[in-house]
DNA sequence: CAATCAACCTGGGTGC
DNA sequence: TGCACCCAGGTTGATT
């Protein structure tokens, strides 16, 4: 669940309350993050900014250096005020100014935390995709980046390398609304399929944010709350129900390890759909 | 380099 | 109620 959109829930919330604020505590609770300590000291330095880069979380510092957060599948980011409740899955806690905490939680311990200088997040930063929500991503730059891939489409939309930021939910959400089939071979597309495809992408994000992000079970926007979004979604976790556009039923297979949801009716593996968006557009 | 897959952890749900 | 087993939103390192 925390993809793009729950993600840049928990940034922009973050981005109100703490930035300008300076770490006066930091509590380790997992050893994992031990080195954290050695590596770089926090306090006394105030949040500058709060980034988003993929499904990357970071809270740049006064001094240049970046914590980054990645919350995996079960992390949460909290901000709550100081004394709050107790929480068993309390991993690690940074005390701001003004008697906030911020709280990193985390039932399944796969999330991740680091501090990394001016230079590494630079370098960081180019080790993924584009953003699917800028301006400079368009659906030549997708055909682009799928170009040559013999693997899945599904697949490649996974593929923080190539796009940064969708996951399992919305890359399905996003090939029912382009009327792909997930198993389509990524460097195959069309010119209008790949346009589909981007709006695609750009629609399922833009009303997952639009919604606070998607919440199955443990994700949580940085106060705590659950997202809307799983009311909305087309395909992901509708096995057997109905296709909303074209009353087939909604499969589930399996993709590169992944359960994959998708309309056998609207999202053919076959490629009529292609010749008919050539057609269409031939003069 | 590209593609695939097991591994990392823990809790919740299901079936017996 | 207890227990074995399966499943889960992501990334990465080993392997082919």
């Amino acid at each position: 669940m925390p993809e793009l959109p729950e993600v840049e829930t928990v940034a922009r919330y973050l981005r109100e309350m703490v930035i300008g604020k300076r770490v006066v505590g930091v509590e380790i609770l997992d050893e994992r993050f031990a080195e954290l300590e050695e590596r770089h000291e926090l306090v006394g330095r105030r949040v500058e900014q709060v980034g988003r880069r993929g499904k990357y979380l970071s809270l740049v510092l006064d001094d240049g250096w970046v914590l980054q957060i990645h919350l995996m599948m079960a992390g949460r980011l909290l901000v709550r005020p100081e004394g709050w409740e107790e929480d068993r899955f309390l991993r690690l806690l940074m005390r701001v100014e003004d008697g906030l905490e911020l709280r990193f939680c985390d039932m399944r311990r796969f999330g991740r935390v680091g501090l990394m200088d001016a230079a590494e997040y630079r370098a960081f930063g180019r080790r993924l995709g584009p953003e699917p929500l800028s301006g400079g991503f368009t659906a030549v730059r997708l055909r682009q980046v799928m170009k040559g891939r013999k693997t899945a489409l599904k697949s490649a939309l996974l593929n923080q390398k190539l796009i940064a930021g969708i996951g399992n939910i919305y890359a399905d959400e996003a090939l029912w609304r382009g009327r792909l089939h997930p198993l389509r071979t990524a460097g195959g597309l069309s010119a209008g399929e790949a346009q589909r495809l981007h709006r695609g992408i750009r629609k399922a994000l833009r009303e997952g944010l639009a919604a606070g992000g998607t919440t199955f079970s443990q994700y949580r926007n940085a106060e705590g709350g659950a997202g809307e979004y799983q009311r909305e979604l087309r395909v992901f976790q509708r096995t057997g129900e109905k296709c909303f556009r074209c009353r087939g039923v909604i499969e589930r297979i399996v993709v590169g390890g992944r359960s994959t949801h998708f309309c056998p009716r609207c999202q053919p593996e076959s490629d009529e759909s292609a010749r008919s968006d050539r057609s269409g557009r031939s003069r």
